[in-house]
DNA sequence: ATGTATCTAGTACAAATGGACTAGGCCGAT
DNA sequence: ATCGGCCTAGTCCATTTGTACTAGATACAT
């Protein structure tokens, strides 16, 4: 492992700081740059990142949904998803949505550095299981949901007010209202907290039909 | 942070090395064991060990059952509660069951030290009580949060407006926002969005009230 | 080119939220 | 019995939130 600038994407702080004293072990030379939401890396997407761990249960939009936002942002750099969910379908989810690789929270810290390794050298790297369903079945609310609406949402999901996005995101605040607005009624949502608590409860993957 | 020797007890081997890391960077003559499981740390019981971290999600027996099960077999010592849930209750169940702190795996490494340090001194460690200390001007609560005050925000953390909480707790409007307002500002929180996350962060003792 | 979807932003209005007061009743402690 | 904390509830006011419209710009597909 060179020289090389990693960006971990979890909620946990004892998990970042640890995950990176395990990576610096490996390679002094290292850069590792952190996020504890989606919305927090996006204002990382100057630095020149050359690998993504993404943890899945995130607040606000969860690493699923993540993944199309973060390869839109960061000019497609490979993402290794980094799950605590022994859901078997997470990682073809994963391939299908467009991440490098998967690793289980579980995995041993040598594991951690092959995936890099391999997802820097263009390789991917997939659990043996994760070749089935390839593009059937993929849970996520981008369909549910417009681009903008989740940018959005993020900010909900943070407790922040209309007047707070709107300067965020470089828009009115009545903008921001429209958007929230058809936030709660695709959530389903009678007002902001229930939004964030549904974003929660449903990680964000309601997706599909429904109605 | 002298010698001491810690145990680990958490299934998922990247954040127990992490972790061991992060503990050892502290305190070189630290000693740290591991265990992935309650049946896995019993292994050790014969160990000098003077503090327990312990992870609820376990496979076989979870954390909350393994407390009665650990203080039997280790001879009553602390027990920290490293939890990933936002579930509110699992404090006060953990400190009814036995526990001497808890411990959000969203909180910054040296949290955890002064934590360890806390319980190893005789000492507990529990979020309720967070709001008293590291703020000398916080109004004069004597507790975090007054009986009725836990039972609004209870129904806060559900979404719900003030007009419900006041018909499901027969008070008027008025006084449920009497009591939103009190909540916000011992939570140092700007509206009830940003409350219902601290809450679920700080996993508040909510269980002492019940309604 | 036409239709559709999205993003933007405006007005207008209604409802919900939050803060700053006053104030009475209740209860436990000094 | 007096004080302090808590619960209650009121008024008043400012802000925020949410809905319902209209409407222009862009982009994309048929």
């Amino acid at each position: 492992m060179n020289a090389k600038h990693i960006l971990i994407i979890d909620d946990h702080t004892l998990f970042r700081t640890g995950l990176k004293l395990i990576l610096k072990q490996n390679s002094s030379t290292l850069e590792v740059s952190e996020a504890q939401s989606i919305r927090d890396a996006f204002e990382l997407s100057d630095l020149p990142i050359n690998v993504i761990l993404l943890d899945i249960h995130l607040p606000g939009i969860n690493g699923l949904d993540g993944i199309r936002l973060l390869n839109d942002k960061f000019r497609n750099i490979p993402i290794i998803i980094l799950s605590a969910s022994t859901d078997p379908g997470i990682p073809s989810e994963g391939k299908a949505l467009g991440a490098s690789g998967f690793l289980h929270k579980a995995s041993a810290a040598d594991e951690i550095i092959t995936a890099i390794n391999s997802v820097v050298a263009g390789k991917s790297c997939w659990p043996s299981n994760a070749y089935l369903s390839d593009n059937e079945n993929v849970r996520s609310l981008s369909g549910a949901l417009t681009p903008r609406q989740i940018e959005v949402l993020m900010y909900l999901c943070e407790g922040k007010p209309n007047k707070l996005i709107a300067r965020s995101l470089d828009m009115s605040e009545n903008t921001v209202r429209v958007h929230v607005s058809a936030i709660l009624s695709a959530l389903g949502a009678k007002n902001r907290s229930e939004a964030i608590l549904i974003a929660q409860r449903e990680g964000l993957s309601l997706s599909d039909a429904e109605g």
